[in-house]
DNA sequence: TTCTGAAATGAATACGTAACCATTAAAAGG
DNA sequence: CCTTTTAATGGTTACGTATTCATTTCAGAA
């Protein structure tokens, strides 16, 4: 591998000057300039990254540790923070985490020198946010929170609860039904108590109201679905904490021969771009700014690195996007 | 930042042995190994992976240079090529890349240190591939191919070209078109040849067939169906060069009201995860394995790297999978 | 007890760059 | 022409690890 050394020595100067021609070529004469340009030419040197971010103390890399692509959602995160972070110069480490590897994946990040993490896959009591805050780089979270409620970019999670359930109170149904996560995310938490919040108002009794706690692959929403059509009387509407169990719940109803929405309302949460395809066409509930929440966080992230800010704590409100999932009770 | 050399000072031992704790603790006397654990322990050190990278020559990086994930097709091979390096314990720089910044992700990647690199977004003459070759470190190619017909991953193009129009011409559509993508990517090129194959075959004349070939944004094919609509005669079967085409024109479609299968056929290739989405149902040629490209070409590349391959060149044969978007013509 | 070989440890160095400090060359001022 | 600045360059070191080679320690055999 050819170094700067090398290069130096080909072009009759000292490794500094090499070095200067790369980072600081105003402070080196033309005729030098030009002669150590050659030889870089020549030699077809390029500087070795790793060694300079040796020296530098700083990587270029950012992590991310995303949730699975099957998730729509994370699909336009994912393109957001990449594409971002590109921009502005930074490489990006991308991890998807599931259940089965996500301790792995903390491990290897935490052994990682990077220059700042995002991440949205945490537990509101996990334990690595301590260590993320003992590693002394900017991170921050995106989507769910952490309990100590620092680092985050969120949405109204509440809210976004209320409104969808609201929706669907308001047009007419009686017989609701949730399907949400594991209450250790503060995503399903929230949601959840929004659900709960529109039952009170509307005067339905909560403990009438089915509701499932599953976990969000396609074989646990396709067995919640089946568990639904046994229950009596059969809920005419179906309130997902997010859009991809809304999509995939879309999905179970079509295969079983069902119509959408005059069988089953379906609402959901996030506003997925793929919720827009007119196949698809999902009333949902989502974030009221233009940029979604993987833009928001990484944006707010740099803004950190760069000192402009100590710690983000943001919650984004949201509101209804009616599309073709619900509509009018029919009696 | 507390380096193996603190750790050595504390346990009183040379900065060697801590090395020889992390990597070959066999050779260490059991007493001195709980010295320096502790040591370890009690200073909070984690191993500065960037040195180490330094003195090995190896980054335990591969990056990824992945086309964007509105695309349906790179979210399932992102998620496999991710996954897969992750699980053998690499991590993943990944890049999405798009007409607009392609040339800026070249630079970056050829200056970055890493173990190999995966890509799909190459022309079929890009200059591109001899910088790669150059580099001396393992590549390989998924889904594009470069003409030097090395180091690459395939479908059979012209094969897919031809079962898609094949199966249009068997349900007895005689007014064809064609929408793809720009001549210079392999894929797009191989597909249209087997899709005039197909014509020539039927006997139907191929001047007389409408072909687009755009740029595959939204933006684009949504131009490109208003077009469409102006034909006369009016194609009653569309055949699309991908399955993100494909999707996006049953978008366009169904915003315009018409009804699929009934007012226009639609067949698209790849097989992407979501066309199997029961609201997209989308009729597809893809491959006959059940692993993606995306993963055949990540498994390779690790042969490559362990020298259990030279150089891969591989063409992966496919079938027709027929769903709801086509259908027998009615007249 | 002494010798021999293996086991265990340490000292020095390399990896390739940027940064700091020292030095030389050139330009400006009297 | 000499002095004083300023421009341009070079020598040396640090970054934190793994590796090579040399040295010490120790157990077992004679």
């Amino acid at each position: 591998m050819v170094s700067s050394k090398d290069v130096a020595k080909y072009a009759g100067v000292s490794q500094t000057t090499v070095s200067r021609v790369l980072n600081t070529p105003e402070l080196v004469k033309p005729k030098t300039l030009k002669k150590v340009m050659e030889a870089i030419e020549q030699l077809n040197y390029v500087p070795n990254d790793i060694a300079r971010s040796l020296v530098q103390q700083k990587t270029g890399i950012i992590t991310l540790i995303s949730g699975p692509l099957h998730n729509p959602f994370f699909v336009d995160t994912t393109t957001e923070i990449v594409n971002y972070a590109n921009a502005r110069g930074y490489k990006v480490n991308v991890y998807f985490g599931t259940e089965d590897n996500l301790e792995t994946i903390y491990n290897s990040v935490l052994e990682t020198k990077v220059d700042a993490i995002i991440l949205s896959s945490i537990r509101y009591t996990d334990p690595l946010f301590y260590k993320l805050e003992k590693l002394e780089i900017p991170f921050i979270m995106f989507n769910r929170k952490h309990q100590e409620n620092r680092h985050f970019v969120e949405i109204d999670n509440i809210e976004a609860g209320y409104l969808a359930t609201n929706h669907l109170v308001t047009l007419g149904h009686t017989d609701l039904c949730w399907i949400g996560g594991p209450h250790e995310m503060s995503t399903f938490f929230g949601r959840y108590e929004g659900f709960k919040k529109a039952l009170v108002e509307a005067g339905i009794a909560i403990n009438t109201v089915p509701t499932f706690f599953t976990n969000t692959s396609k074989g646990d929403i396709k067995r919640v679905f089946e568990e639904l059509l046994l229950l009596s009387p059969r809920p005419t509407a179906i309130c997902a904490a997010t859009d991809a169990i809304a999509i995939e719940i879309l999905n179970q109803c079509l295969e079983q021969g069902f119509d959408i929405p005059n069988d089953f309302n379906v609402i959901g949460i996030d506003n997925v771009e793929l919720s827009k395809h007119r196949s698809i066409s999902l009333t949902t509930v989502g974030i009221k700014s233009e940029k979604n929440l993987g833009f928001l966080a990484i944006e707010k992230l740099f803004d950190v690195m760069e000192k402009k800010s100590a710690c983000i704590q943001q919650t984004e409100s949201v509101k209804l996007f009616p599309r073709n999932t619900t509509g009018k009770k029919m009696n």
